[in-house]
Formats: C-alpha cells, sequence, structure tokens
DNA sequence: CTGTTAGCGCCTTCAG
DNA sequence: CTGAAGGCGCTAACAG
C-alpha cells in the first residue's frame, strides 16, 4: 500500500479510500484513475489480516460439516457459498467428521477471529460443545438441527416432506407401511418419523412399534436396519427411509432376500440425489430445499452478525419437498 | 492480552512469551503458573489476525475441491487434515464447483492472505487460473493431477492401480475388455487409461479404438458411456470403468438392456466407495490410497512454505492399490 | 478533495 | 528472567 501510494505519489490512506470504494470521501476523479491504475501495475492486493485486526472481522463465514460424503451437504455448500458471496463473505468448510474436532474448529475458527462467524451442520452438535458454542452463540447458526436454549437454528420441513412420501404409498394401496428412520436422539429423524406418523394417522393406518427402526443415515445401518424388519413375521410391503443412502443399504437387503422391488416392497427415501436415478430400480425421493437451507442459514448469519434480530428457529418451507416418482414404488400385491 | 497481563501483574510481552511457550526465553515457573490460570480464568484467547500480522501467516491450509459430491474427496480431505494439524495448521475447504471460483478463490485466500497456501483438488485447474496460479506458485500444490510447468503436484498410480483391475479380468478369462475413462483433456483419465493399455498389451489382446470410450466421471456420463459400448457389434464381454459414480451409470444401462451382471460382463471402478458394497452386484473396485495422497500433498504444502525443496511430482505408491473383489466379476460366458 | 495522526492486538529485538 | 519500545499493513477520525 504505502508502494503504491509512493509510486501514485500520494497519501496511504488515499489509496486505501479509493480502492475500498470509501462511500464517505469523494476523490478527484484524476487521483482516483492514476491509484487504480498503478495498484493494478503493482499487483497490489490488500491484506486480509490487517484489514481485520482494524475493522475486527474477517469477512468469512466457516461452515461445518460432519461428514462430507453425505449428498445432502453438496447443495447445502453451494446455497451457503452463494449466501456468503452475496454478502461479500468468503465460505470456508471445515471437515469436523470426529466430535472432539468440532469443539477445535470452533476454537481455531471463531475463538482466534479466522471467521467472522460459523454454520454449524447437523450431527455434531454434542453437550460439550454446545457449552463452548453458548459462550459464543451470538456467532453461530445451527443448520438441519433445532437446539435446545436460544441459539439460531434453521430447519427443513422434514415432516412434511416425509409425510409426502408416505401419504403416495397409502395411495397406492399400501398398509403395511414401515419407516426407517435415523438414531432417535437426532432431532432431524424424529421430525422424519412424526412426518410417517401423521401420515399413518390421517389414513387410520396402525403403526406396530416395529414397523418404527431407528438405523442411521449410512449404507451399513440401513441394511441392517431392513434385515431387522424382514425378519418380522409380518414384513412391510412399503418403505419409508429417512435417506438415501440407508436406502440403497436397505435396497441390498432386499435383493439378498430375493425380494422384488417395487413388486414385493416399495421404496420411498428422504432427500434426492444424483445417484437415485441409476439404482435398480430408480429410487423414488424426497426432494428437499438443501440449497436454500444452505443460504438461508448463511443469510441468517450474516443478519445475526450485523445485529439484527434473527428468530430462533426458522423453517425453509419454499420450495416446497417434491416427491420424485421413479420405479421403486408399485401397489401391493393383491394378497397384501 | 493487556488485559491478562494487568491482572497477572506482568508485561504483556511476558504473557505472550508464557502462552506461545515460547522456546527462546525461560520464564520463572511461578509468573509462568500465574499467567496461564489468569489467563484461563478470564478466557483469553490470542487473536490470529493481529498474530498473522505480525508473524505475516496465518497457520491456516486451503484446500479447494471441484466437486464435494465426489466419494474421493472424502479421504483426501481427512488425509489433508490430519497432517495439516499435525504441522499445527488449519484446514479450511473451499468450494470451487465452478471454474470462476477457483481463481477468485485463490485471490481471496491466497493473496489476500487469508491461507498460508493452497491445495488444488484435480479438475480445476484451467488455463486461466494457472496463470493467476503461477504467479504464487510457491505456494500451491497440485493434487491428483500433472501440471506442465514446474509447480509441484502429487498423484497416485493410477495408471498401476488400472493395470491391476484389468490384469484380475483378463486372468478371469475375458478377452473383450472395454476400457470407460474420464474425459480425454483430464489426466488422470489419461494415466487410467495408459494402466488398461499396458495390461491388455501384456497379454496380446488387442484394444479396438471402439473399446475406448471418454465418459465423465459422473453415473450420467457412465450411463450413456456405456449405452454406446453396448450398441457396438461386439460389445464387451468386461470393462474398467475410471470412478464408481459413472460405473453406477454403467450398471444402470446395462439392466436396462437385460444383461446379467457378471454373467453377460464383468465390472470393475476405479476408487472404492461405501456404496461400493451395496450395489447390485456389489462391485469390484480398486482402493486407492486417497487418505494418504491428501496426507502427502499437505506435508508437502508445508515443506514448501517452510522454504524447503520439494519435488515437482510425487507420487504416492503407499500402501499399494489393492482389488476388492466382490460379486460384479465372472469369468465369461463360455461362447465368449 | 487530500494528508496527518493514531491505533487495531500481538510479537520481537533490545535493555535492564 | 522480565519490562520497554517499535512496528506488522491497514483504516478512521481529524485537520487542512
Amino acid at each position: 500500500l504505502a508502494q503504491v501510494a509512493q509510486t501514485a505519489g500520494v497519501d496511504p490512506s488515499t489509496v486505501s479510500r479509493v480502492l475500498r470504494k470509501d462511500a464517505n470521501t469523494r476523490v478527484g476523479e484524476a487521483t482516483r484513475q492514476r491509484i487504480i491504475t498503478t495498484a493494478a501495475k503493482l499487483g497490489y492486493v490488500a491484506n486480509a489480516n490487517a484489514r481485520s485486526l482494524v475493522s475486527s472481522q474477517t469477512m468469512t463465514l466457516g461452515l461445518l460439516i460432519p461428514n462430507m460424503a453425505g449428498f445432502v451437504y453438496v447443495d447445502i455448500i453451494r446455497g451457503a457459498e452463494v449466501a456468503a458471496r452475496e454478502a461479500g463473505y468468503v465460505l470456508v468448510v471445515i471437515d469436523a467428521s470426529d466430535q472432539g474436532r468440532a469443539g477445535d474448529a470452533f476454537h481455531r475458527l471463531v475463538l482466534e477471529g479466522r471467521v467472522d462467524g460459523l454454520l454449524i451442520a447437523s450431527g455434531i452438535v454434542t453437550d460439550n460443545l454446545t457449552d463452548s458454542l453458548l459462550v459464543q452463540s451470538s456467532r453461530c447458526v445451527v443448520l438441519n438441527r433445532r437446539i435446545g436454549g436460544h441459539r439460531p437454528s434453521v430447519i427443513e420441513d422434514d415432516e412434511a416432506g416425509m409425510q409426502l412420501g408416505v401419504e403416495e404409498l397409502i395411495r397406492l394401496g399400501h398398509r403395511r407401511i414401515a419407516c426407517l428412520t435415523g438414531p432417535a436422539d437426532v432431532d432431524t429423524a424424529r421430525r422424519r418419523l412424526r412426518g410417517y406418523r401423521n401420515a399413518m394417522r390421517n389414513a387410520g393406518l396402525p403403526v406396530p412399534a416395529s414397523y418404527v427402526v431407528h438405523a442411521g443415515f449410512e449404507e451399513a445401518e440401513g441394511y441392517a436396519g431392513m434385515k431387522t424388519l424382514l425378519a418380522k413375521q409380518h414384513p412391510p410391503t412399503a418403505l419409508a427411509v429417512a435417506s438415501v443412502t440407508a436406502a440403497i443399504g436397505a435396497l441390498a437387503a432386499c435383493h439378498e432376500a430375493r425380494l422384488q422391488i417395487p413388486e414385493d416392497i416399495s421404496f420411498v427415501a428422504f432427500h434426492d440425489a444424483p445417484v437415485a436415478e441409476y439404482l435398480q430400480p430408480p429410487l423414488t425421493t424426497i426432494a428437499m430445499p438443501l440449497y436454500e437451507l444452505g443460504h438461508r442459514a448463511a443469510n441468517l448469519l450474516v443478519d445475526l452478525l450485523n445485529g439484527r434480530r434473527i428468530p430462533n428457529l426458522s423453517k425453509v418451507t419454499h420450495p416446497q419437498p417434491r416427491l420424485l416418482r421413479r420405479k421403486s414404488i408399485a401397489a401391493p400385491r393383491a394378497d397384501d
């Protein structure tokens, strides 16, 4: 900067004003042009750290992700990235696959001032972490999970989404519909389960306890969960699964048991993913507004950082959940 | 810091020395303890920006990823994260799904001094970007792709990996083996193709031009590529595919054509992924040392930043590629 | 319209 | 073994 100022024959502060497009001060057009061209010629780029030091903001946002492999995070990340960029921020993603690392990341990013705020994706909010986060709650937004206390969070309408899927199964004539959902202590899993229960209740259908299986979101867990269901005396004729990955595992279990899909069992999975279309058979999914979830969350975080009041809980309802009908669903066999 | 110094009754510089565990200066044990406890009590955390400003290093590394959905990146990220942490760095991941953003990210991260160096994953190195990167080549390591010029890059032994897979197909008795690889202008795709050719040549098998299909790494592209192959007069009896995702698409095309796998066509895919085990049929894959790739790349970047000389091209050869035999391969039919 | 003056929070010689 | 002073690169309030 001093370099640029000297070669342009002006004061550093003037250079700063010009390059920052400071609206408050008006600079002579001639000097402005001179400064801009010399800056370009010298390849000058302002140092973000020095700037952060004085302005005490870094203009970068962090996004903590528990599992980079998850299909769902791709869209969330994109949405958040775009929203951040629109607001002039840089978005950096941090892999917090193991729990301990999340707290560590929080420390090194937020506390040490590397980022202005943090988006925390579901699945890594442990009690431990919660404590330290509480301290700095004014810089975090939790995503895809409701949180006790008064920290802001953004969720999808998981309930409505799952209900949509189950209603379709009911419409096709299914009565014995099971739900393969996520861990009982995970909020999103519980909300998806509630959507399933709503649909069943509305149709006057019974929900045997054994038809609700709390598995995980991964292939192996879906596989194991399906095994459990198939071992029942009256296996279901249709299944609502809480994730595409779990559904892939469940499909594998069905194939192993020589069941035809959709003839023997219909499948609906929560969230869409590119792979769904290429499975055997192509998987019917419930597409959720993940991009918008990320976008909204980042927007809220920016608002929060700017001192605006934001709701403790926001639900992303647009666009609405959409059912993507593929070949994994059909009417049940006549004798069912 | 001033706060802590005052309450502990010492000078800020002493606090700095203690908290930084400065090896050069020895501080009285009594004052040391006092400083540490008061710092903890006050919840003091050093400001990374101020520190960066004076030391002109941020102790953070960036990793540019073109497509977060790719299975391969999960392990790369983990490896890089661990290596970074071991060296005292924080790793942040940046989604550079579209090309333009990569240059932008480079600017905002490296040039503005938010990170000390950048790991650039394959697939986003365009000519455009290369120019700006060249300027700052001393802070970048390219990953999974060889680069013209003299910028350091780290790759796997794609050639050996693919060769391993094809050799297995040959051993099973296949002669009509096709290769569904990535775009011709992508270095990794070309190297995998070379591995295929090596294996074929070593076995004295012909490679009709039509048996080499340059598709992409995505499901849809694998699907389209397979369609092309199936339209041939003499479709192959076995296939080596350059990615699991493309293989999923190709499998779908085969199912659509009512082909039995592995009876009609055997499949081997490059890289392993959790989903491989749950496909119909479970997919034989070539597991590559992706974690180590990320780990090595981050290590090299750290070396580079510390002024050590590093090779322009490093190949990660340990652990060696492993063939994970699953049910997608079998001997060809007798009449083939 | 532009230059001057401080100071952001920390580290690093140099003295004591 | 510890305190004092200067400066990292930039911005902001105040003069001119």
